[in-house]
DNA sequence: TAAATATAGTTGATAAAGTCAACTATTTTT
DNA sequence: AAAAATAGTTGACTTTATCAACTATATTTA
């Protein structure tokens, strides 16, 4: 019964949206929100995206990212570039700076998952990894 | 190395946020909050939970709580006995609207995963809630 | 190719969500 | 019995998010 499945999920969805919580803790006590630091993290792996292609990954309102861009401009994290192909666009890029502090939340994130991990032993960390790669493998292919 | 872990369950959240946050589209289409929806959750799942009980499950923030559990009874989806042992607190219940209006929520999200299965085969889903089982076994374990 | 339509991004107005501290009424601790 | 702690409410405020209107440029289509 496909019903068994779904509450399965459900219940992980629940479990696990305690992780991520837990997880985000730390990153609302730096002085960037949540969906800034995802914004950070698209730069700081692709370089010149544009803010659209931003909206796609990360569903977020134009507007509302629009601001977040002039505040990290006006901070001086990130530079922007009107595109030549297109001149509506503008290309988005980290500064060094920006690099820096990401460098930062990314550290502090990992530190944070770290003390998730500290009463996991070698054995435990190798299943539970590899349960999340095939999770994300098999729901990949539900695109 | 453990830093090889920190990255994968980290690309995992990141791979999961975007999971849960396609799911609960459907939700914010609702007229309830995500917040709202998971205290109406607790209040199914469990009667005569009170407001603090609440808070320590879902972390959410107490005065946010009584608001919104304000705006429940209003809309009598639940109602508020104070409790005899401990004439602070209140005992917190769904009322028959409460019940009938949370199934519907809960029918719609379950409709959603089902979306999220249609295209795995019963092997791809008893794999795939096999690996968050074991995720939820693994984790529950760090309390 | 000119007109219509669509897209990238910005801005203003608002609404919704979340935070924080002060406060009342109890209960527990000392 | 006094002091400290706890449950919950309320008010003031900040942060996030939404939505529509708008400018400038690109793309489509008649």
């Amino acid at each position: 019964m496909i019903g068994k499945y779904v509450n399965d999920m459900r219940s992980f969805n629940r479990f696990y949206t305690g992780i991520l919580g837990l997880l985000n803790t730390h990153i609302l006590e730096s002085r960037f929100s949540l969906p800034e630091v995802r914004i950070l993290y698209e730069l700081y792996h692709n370089n010149n995206h544009t803010a659209r292609h931003i909206i796609d990954i990360l569903h977020i309102d134009k507007g509302l990212l629009s601001r977040m861009l002039v505040k990290f401009e006006k901070e001086k994290l990130i530079a922007k570039i009107r595109s030549s192909d297109d001149k509506r666009a503008v290309l988005l890029s980290l500064t060094k700076k920006g690099i820096a502090e990401f460098e930062i939340l990314n550290k502090a994130s990992n530190d944070q998952v770290m003390q998730l991990f500290k009463n996991l032993d070698d054995q435990k960390l190798t299943r539970l990894t590899h349960h999340m790669k095939e999770i994300q493998r098999i729901l990949s292919a539900i695109k």
